[in-house]
Order: C-alpha cells, then structure tokens, then sequence
RNA sequence: GCGUCGGUGGCGGAGUGGUCAAUCGCACUUGGCUGUAAACCAAGCGCCUUCGGGCUACGGGGGUUCGAAUCCCUCCCGGCGCA
C-alpha cells in the first residue's frame, strides 16, 4: 500500500493525497462506509457506487461470529463474497471491547455527552477467566491477553487476541486491516486510561508480529494502529509517539469521547504522528466533526452514522441539517430532502425525478424497507460529498500556493 | 315481538364493587442515535394545572353503596337464535 500527499492546505493541518490499494486508489480525504456484516444495510453495491463512496469498513467480531471468516475466505476473501471490488477494510473487534464490555447496557456511545453514567473499569485479573463474563453483567471482558466474549447471537462464548483478530482479518482478506486495541470509555479516569493504552500499545506490537508473519500467505495488505489515551493530552500524544516507532502503514485514532474533548484529541494525535503516513479517524461522523478532522490532518473517516440515522428515519437536509421525516411536517411536503443535493434519491437518475420527503414519510409510517435504503443513499451521498468539497478545496488553496504537485 | 350475548380512551381489546384516568397491542406525537448487541431505543398520548393537585369520563338516564366501568332498574344501539 502507497500514501502521496497530492496538497496540503496553507491554512490549517489538512491535506490531500492518494491511497494505493489492491483494490484501487482512495482519494483522500474519504469518507468510508461502514458495512460490518459485508454490507451497508439495506443498500446494494450498485447504489453504494452511486453515493460515491470510495472504501468500505467491515468488522472482524460480527463476520467471525457470522457466516465465519473461514467461510469467507473460502468464497474467495470479503470483496469476491460481498461483490464489492473497490478498496476495503476490516475493523479489528477493539470496538467491541467497548460496546459488548464498558458500555453495555449502559447509555454509552461513542460520542456521549458530559454528563453520562461513569463507565468505571475496574481492574482486570490478568489471566483468562470465563467466569468473570458472568460476574460482570458484560458480554466483553478484558485481561492482558486478550478479550473474552459472549456472543450476542447466541451467548456463546468466544475469545480475541491481537493474534487472534488479525489470523481473523487475514482470512477476510480485506487490503487494510487494524490493530485489535481496547476502546476505552469516554470518561474513563486517567489511570485507567494509560493502563488501557499501554496494553493496547502491547496489543499494536503483537497484532504487527502475527501480521507480518502471515502477510505473504495472505490477501490482507495493510495494517494500521490504533492510538488511544482517551481525553488526556499527554496519553494521548505519547500513544501517537508509541505507535509512530512501529512499524504500521497508517494510523486509526480510537477511543469515545466527550463531544467537547474530540476535536483537541485529534489535534493532538495528528501533530504526533507521521505526515507521511495515512490517519484514520474511527467511527466518526457528523458533518461539522468531518470538516474539523479534515483540518486536523485526518485523512480517512468511517461512521455509522449516516446510515444508522437513515434508518430510522433521519436525513440530512439542506445546509446539513438534520430532519426526522417521521415529523408530522414532512407527510405533506412534495419536495425533495435537498433541492440543491445532486444524490439519485433527490435529483433523480437520468431525467428521472427524485423522491419526495412526503413519499419517504410514508415510506417509513408504513415501515416499508425501500424507505431505509433511500434514506442511506442520501445520506452517504451527502457526507461523501461534504468530504469531497472539502478535497477540492485543500486541492484548489494548494495550487493557488504554488504547490508543484499536479492534481490527478 | 320473545330470548340471549354485548356496548370501555383514535382503533383492537383487558378490567367485572375500592389500589382505575383505566393492563396490553396498534396508531399517533416528540426525543435520541458518531470504529452497528441498532430497519432500533426512550418518553408522551381525556381536559386543566402555580406540577401539590383539580375536573370530566367506561352507550343515555335513574338507583343501591361510605365508594360503581364493575351490582339493580329502565331506555337506546349492535350481534346471534326463535317466532
């Protein structure tokens, strides 16, 4: 996998470049698109083209539990099984140490807000015990080896190490795949933090080893470290630091947060790591969160978002405003999410007219699929093009900065 | 006409003397959703409120009772059966 930096914006930290995959270039910055089970639900690869979306995400826990990654790999890797052939990525399961362990059956999320529960993490013993699943209300706990799980289809349970995820993430086959790290809850206190950091550091080391001792035998190209310290600025720049003397292709910065803490923690993750290597922000997300990681220095995003609000109903309207089209406002209004969104689901294909927020209320009153598919197209067309005005931007200040690197 | 069963909130349907403004669905209204335990979750849903409470309600009317959606009488309406 190459990275070049095609522009850099003489205003802020962002800059342009392009990812050379197997699977094909990703200009960036990119918005990805998280299909963790093999697909963007409810939307079909000739539909997610059409959004413009570059490059996929799918995640490790969900495909091992269900159909199983030696399955996949007997299909011929992730992108022959999902009938995706552009560029594509594997999360590695660290998510799921947060959602299936600290924040399970609590209200947490990955952007939570200051006043949450505490997500206290006590002490871990530090060698594997099954019983302690059962002990602590979870489906995910950790000690220094690894993390056990309880299988949310079926309560069986199941067991992740570095080596483990990454053997995993080779079977999918997919051309950048991520160290298995420890998401950490957004509140947690300092000393529980650096703890979670430096075992996911041992964890970076561990996935880097299994990873290149199996690299030759396998389709999965590029690894890429997670960066953790939570909302701390010294964990959070001496996690960069550690991970920048490994050797990874490129950088996810992890972690849940605060809303407010977000944007520093990035900032202070990418004035550590490498310029010439790949940032991806994990699992992050709303417009205005896109623009600041852009000038941040963030290269690549994924975020459930989009399509989770899509779902349920919510879209991105005009200006990026969010609108529930379950609202009684919307059952009568015959006009489109966003007269001036060039998305097939607003504009139309091919002369044809576009759909009416009117028809997608009744879509979702009905509860009729076609009317979660819609709204995802929409969305994803919208955040992938926010991202993509905002590339041409950091293309087009560069040039009139006498850049000498050409556009491509 | 006689007999019989039944009429409860927008709908379906519980309740059959007090703990009932009334279980539960659905519909409806509004929130929430950021590396997907998520086509999900939560709250509200008679009227008024200074949020303590107050008022009007279980087909209509009248009784019994300290107290009735629940018991009795009567009227109206509907289903079924017999003429």
């Amino acid at each position: 996998m190459k990275f070049e930096i095609v522009a850099r914006d003489p205003h802020s930290r962002a800059r342009a470049g392009l990812l050379h995959t197997p699977h094909g270039t990703i200009e960036t910055p990119a918005f990805i698109g998280v299909a963790t089970q093999g697909t963007i639900k409810g939307v079909t690869v000739e539909q997610l083209e059409a959004t413009g979306l570059q490059m996929l995400i799918a995640n490790t826990y969900h495909l091992y539990l269900r159909p199983g990654d030696e399955l996949v790999r007997e299909a011929g890797g992730l992108h022959r099984f999902m009938g995706w052939n552009g560029p594509l990525m594997t999360d590695s399961g660290g998510f799921q140490v947060f959602s299936l362990g600290a924040a399970f059956g609590k209200n947490l999320t990955k952007v939570a807000h200051e006043d949450i529960e505490q997500a206290k993490d006590e002490r871990r013993p530090s060698v594997y015990d099954p019983d302690i699943l059962t002990q602590h209300g979870r489906l995910a706990v950790i000690d220094e080896e690894g993390v056990t799980f309880t299988s949310h289809l079926d309560g069986s349970l199941h067991r992740f190490t570095p080596e483990r995820s990454i053997e995993i993430q080779h079977n999918l086959g997919a051309d950048i795949i991520v160290a298995f790290d420890e998401c950490t809850a957004a509140t947690a206190d300092w000393q529980y933090q650096k703890e979670a950091m430096e075992r996911t550091h041992r964890w970076a080391e561990r996935s880097l080893k299994a990873h290149r001792r199996n690299i030759e035998a396998n389709r999965a190209q590029a690894l890429f470290g997670v960066v953790q310290g939570g909302r701390f600025e010294d964990l959070r720049r001496e996690s960069a630091h550690v991970l920048s003397s490994m050797n990874f292709d490129g950088f996810c910065i992890g972690g849940s947060y605060v809303k407010e803490d977000l944007d520093t923690a990035v900032g202070w993750v990418c004035e550590e790591l490498p310029e010439d290597k790949p940032r991806h922000l994990l699992g992050i997300g709303e417009p205005e969160d896109l623009v600041n990681g852009i000038e941040k220095g963030v290269d690549l995003f994924d975020c459930v978002q989009p399509t989770r609000l899509a779902r349920t109903g919510t879209v991105y309207g005009p200006k990026g405003m969010k609108m529930n089209l379950l609202n009684e406002q919307f059952r009568r209004d015959f006009s489109p999410i966003d007269t001036d969104c060039g998305c097939p689901i607003c504009a139309g294909v091919e002369g044809k007219g576009g759909y009416s927020r009117a028809y997608l209320a009744h879509l979702f009153h009905a509860r009729e699929m076609l009317g979660a598919t819609l709204a995802s197209v929409h969305n994803l067309y919208y955040l992938v093009n926010l991202v993509t005005v905002e590339r041409m931007r950091i293309r087009n200040n560069s040039k009139h900065e006498s850049s000498p690197t050409p556009n491509t």
